[in-house]
DNA sequence: GCGCTTCGTGAATCCGGCC
DNA sequence: GGGCCGGATTCACGAAGCG
């Protein structure tokens, strides 16, 4: 069992702990998590984990009050389990919830109560949902997850451009369309039936975990179930803390994931953003003598043009400053990207001046 | 001016009600309505100016009435409002209520609370959203719509083999693509620019009033905006009350629903035999706007016409049914397929409607 | 008139590192 | 922690303009 310690406690990693999730989650470390993944249970019968607010017992109530009541213990539950869970988080830490009409919105509102900052609702869209049988409701063909920050000012993790690749090029949206877990993906138990009765698929968590995790992060699922996961995130190298009461589900979870393979490490490396890359000062241009002092700019469009000063800002008509304020200035813009926009001459013809600062970066990987 | 008479007041059926829908669904007399839509303030807390790639800005929702100063004075508004909107519905009756991730949980969370009884979550999955400029976030592209009884035992209205019809034979599922209010359909003001900002596209509306009411049923919308609800529900023959406080919506929406023509009855009788089931449903075309109910379809070789209905069904010479029933009774013939059988007209010239399905199936793509 | 290109815009909680 | 400033970032349509 690969440890962690953290203050005085230790990070059980890539174990499943066994008990109730709020007290299991109050036993570990604070902000020692990168990512809380939660599948709650939904249904408002009261339950054995579930606890009245003074204990009381319910007999022949009548049943708007049953109704009002039962809200409560399930508000009470989830206004405790999501504390717990949020004090777990690193300052950048994020939390996705996955929930249908019956809990989400119960959960949605106790997610913002708690301090969280919600940064899109995300549908799962079912491709193979079951039928509504009795033609009474509309199919019941998706679920809603939320995706929420720590705080407001988290910063939160988002590999938009791997995502963007999943996507074929295009920019993930908010729908994302999968099918349910069934045939092999789907566990069964001794008897052949299904080992647990709402198994995630693992290509939504693929998802969730390519999207807002980094390779060696910290996963916990305080609902461990049969540990969807775990297993994903061991495939994709991160390391996960499962939480989960039921012992049945806890050893196919566990033979579960021994199974699974971590991917090769070239296939973990996603697409990363410019944002990514080393920054390269505009003055080093010129102080490797790529540009000299005195040479001129020109912008894209070719309407204008400015000078290139010693100290790596730039001159133009009644204009000074950088390549990015320069150039905003002109094009009377909010901001302006002085890389894409300025361009160099090369045998009379203008060539961007952000190819240089490529080779300065391909050196630097060197 | 058509009024109904509830036991002390009356009820000002197709009218605009000027002021705050609080007082205003107070001073109407209870259990008069069949079905209310609400689409009420989101509480977008945005915070500086957002540009796109291009330096363009965003114009955004910015408008008094989308301000709230925190969660528990929006909760404040929202339990107020849905009480006053409980009182006025009849037994049997339910609402319709439309948000997005900013405001959908707290208002889902009180209408449980209030002793609504969810029926389902709805998403509307948009063709054609904006994107998200900074790459920080998923593209937000859907609203949530939630659908409830006024209370558990409500035999709330459910047109299924109308839904099912219009989605040509296939169950109606929860997720329901449909692009965003642009176009011809989208308001402008005296200057030229939207008349509102947050116009929902009567499409929208269509299927909901299709779904879940019948002709001569009552709908009360108390944020009507511009007046989708009540253009839709007068083109299909049901009663509308709006109630809202900006005047100059209130002008807007009132020009808009005088100009709107009711459907004729026989396209507002809906199927209630079964259907064949192909891919894209014809009902979405007449959903769309891109046929219109009561508009005439002819045969391909000129000899027959019919009439679309608002179910996405066809209405000829002693024949009714999907596109391919009729085409195939005409002819004669074991089958027929409607989509390459059937023509509208543009510009006097007859053009197959298929040319309509294959534009959908673009948007699909996507 | 037709096809091609350019331009405008939509319910948006939209940056982050360094000094 | 606040302020400065470098610099990264968009998809689907419809309308308008052009040749």
């Amino acid at each position: 069992m690969k440890t962690m310690t953290k203050g005085a406690a230790a990070l059980p990693l890539n174990t499943i702990i066994s008990g109730d999730c709020i007290e299991a989650m109050n036993a570990l470390p604070a902000e020692s998590v990168d990512l809380i993944f939660a599948d709650p249970p939904y249904n408002l019968q009261l339950r054995g984990d579930l606890h009245r607010p003074d204990n009381s017992k319910v007999d022949a109530v009548d049943d708007a009050w049953d109704q009002f009541s039962s809200f409560a213990v399930y508000d009470k539950f989830t206004r405790e389990w999501l504390k717990a869970a949020r004090r777990l988080l690193k300052p950048n830490g994020a939390i996705w919830v996955i929930g249908s009409y019956h809990n989400i919105f119960r959960v949605g509102a106790a997610l913002q109560d708690a301090g969280f900052w919600i940064l899109n609702d995300v549908v799962w869209r079912k491709s193979n949902p079951m039928p509504n049988f009795r033609g009474k409701r509309f199919t019941n063909a998706h679920e809603t997850m939320i995706w929420a920050g720590k705080d407001e000012n988290s910063k939160y993790t988002f590999n938009y451009e791997a995502l963007k690749a999943l996507n074929e090029g295009i920019q993930m949206r908010s729908d994302w369309v999968l099918p349910i877990c069934t045939g092999h993906e789907r566990l069964k138990d001794e008897m052949g039936d299904k080992a647990h009765p709402t198994q995630k698929p693992e290509s939504l968590l693929h998802r969730i975990l390519v999207g807002s995790t980094n390779p060696g992060d910290v996963v916990l699922d305080p609902f461990f179930g049969t540990g969807t996961t775990g297993a994903v995130a061991k495939m994709l190298g991160r390391d996960f803390i499962g939480i989960e009461r039921e012992e049945a589900y806890r050893k196919v979870a566990e033979k579960r994931i021994k199974s699974v393979r971590k991917f090769d490490k070239e296939a973990l490396q996603t697409t990363t953003s410019k944002r990514a890359e080393p920054r390269v000062p505009f003055g080093q241009l010129v102080e490797r003598g790529m540009l000299r002092p005195g040479e001129e700019l020109y912008s894209l469009n070719g309407r204008y043009s400015a000078k290139v000063r010693a100290d790596g800002t730039l001159v133009g008509n009644e204009v000074k400053g950088s390549i990015h304020q320069v150039g905003a200035a002109y094009e009377k813009a909010p901001s302006c990207n002085g890389w894409t926009y300025w361009c160099y001459k090369k045998d009379g013809k203008r060539v961007p001046i952000d190819i240089l600062r490529q080779q300065i970066r391909a050196e630097m990987a060197n």
